[in-house]
DNA sequence: CACTCCTTTTTGATTAATCAAAAATTATAC
DNA sequence: GTATAATTTTTGATTAATCAAAAAGGAGTG
């Protein structure tokens, strides 16, 4: 059986693959798991004995096939463990993603399959995240982001794609939360920022912040 | 925080010793543990320099207030996720032992909060075992093993205290789960047996296996 | 009291994961 | 195209948990 730590290697791995296509710096595998370079090379070295990755020296990771399945499926364990969390559990949705990262280490295949059947066999977890399916397979639809729409546009909010308790609980407390309708008000590239008018509010945001909100456009 | 290790070894303490009563020697842990004695006295140590464990070289160990204060938690959460896993995502009885001995150790309070709640306050697990306040109080009813009860006796089946699967499979199939009311039949003290009648079944056990189910006397 | 037997402790090694700091390698700049 | 900067790898140490095997300690018997 995988280790947690492992675990954790080959699901940033695949994070910072774009689901496993770009081979991935050790800098940026040690930045996103906040360690220092030499322990991602050491770890490197034996997801690649393992069969897991492979790796030219000073040229970076790739995930195999069978890394990246396994990589997948933690992703999945942990997306039904967030929605579960937040529909059965009645968590917050600033809260989960926490829980779940300990929780995706040690809960069975079993389990996961009765959380499955409970939600119903969901296709995105709380944030708009797609939950891959059991034989491995993502389903991604077609976003684009806050910051890069136009005046005028009408868009709903699919996806938040930062797990930042604060922001999660910032965006919730404007209404920013998948499902909801909202409105291009203004877009001023050189104040870096757009307004948005929700059903009772207006509000704006810089485009660090909106590019982290992905919508879908409505006609 | 504590390790799992830690939590482990915490919790076979406080059932080795009878809520934290009696000393408990190197090797009952260690093989209640599944580890070398070795092992044991080298963790023993370690509990005793944290303030978790008081050790006399040779005479065995016992809990401190704390160590037994987080030891009784452990439980706490061992059990209700048993009862979580068996009510609400419908598990059978037999699996969940090993399933609540990994999530024990990574389910935060908060979450074992939101079970308690969900299943409305319970005081025992699947098994009969009772679940300690959050105070950190067992509160331990007055049962008999089945293997003492006299002929002629009427007995609600109570406790199970087996969390072995082949026996819990097999309890539950000749209908010896807690609530059940059987009758003693016969009690041969040579044979080393004790014959039972539920609602339907006559069913005979040798004493080592009706020493493993609790019950209830009924008047 | 001495001798054996059983239990406990100690010792020395191993594994997984990490870090700090040195060494090696690749990339960039002029 | 060499010097400097940045990144990656290597080296050596550390921590938690374990085991096997040797050493030490206690208990019971005669």
């Amino acid at each position: 059986m995988l280790t947690s730590t492992v675990e954790n290697y080959l699901k940033a791995l695949l994070m910072l693959s774009n689901q496993g296509e770009k081979r991935v710096s050790t800098g940026d595998l040690s930045k996103s798991l906040g360690v220092t370079p030499g322990s991602a090379t050491s770890m490197i070295k034996t997801l690649a004995e393992a069969g897991l990755a492979n790796h030219k020296s000073h040229y970076g990771v790739l995930l195999t096939d069978e890394g990246r399945t396994l990589a997948v499926h933690v992703v999945r364990r942990h997306r039904i463990i967030e929605l579960f969390l937040v529909n059965i559990l009645e968590m917050e949705w600033d809260e989960v993603h926490a829980e779940a990262e300990k929780l995706e280490h040690v809960v069975s295949d079993e389990v996961i399959g009765r959380m499955d059947k409970l939600l119903d066999y969901p296709t995105l977890d709380p944030h708009g995240d797609p939950i891959p399916t059991q034989e491995g397979k993502f389903i991604e639809r077609p976003l684009h982001q806050l910051s890069q729409c136009e005046e005028g546009q009408r868009v709903q909010v699919a996806r938040i794609s930062d797990q930042n308790s604060s922001f999660l609980k910032f965006a919730e407390s404007h209404g920013l939360t998948p499902g909801a309708t909202i409105e291009v008000q203004r877009r001023n590239k050189n104040a870096d920022s757009i307004t948005l008018r929700s059903s009772e509010e207006e509000i704006t945001l810089g485009f660090t912040a909106a590019k982290r909100i992905e919508v879908e456009l409505v006609t």
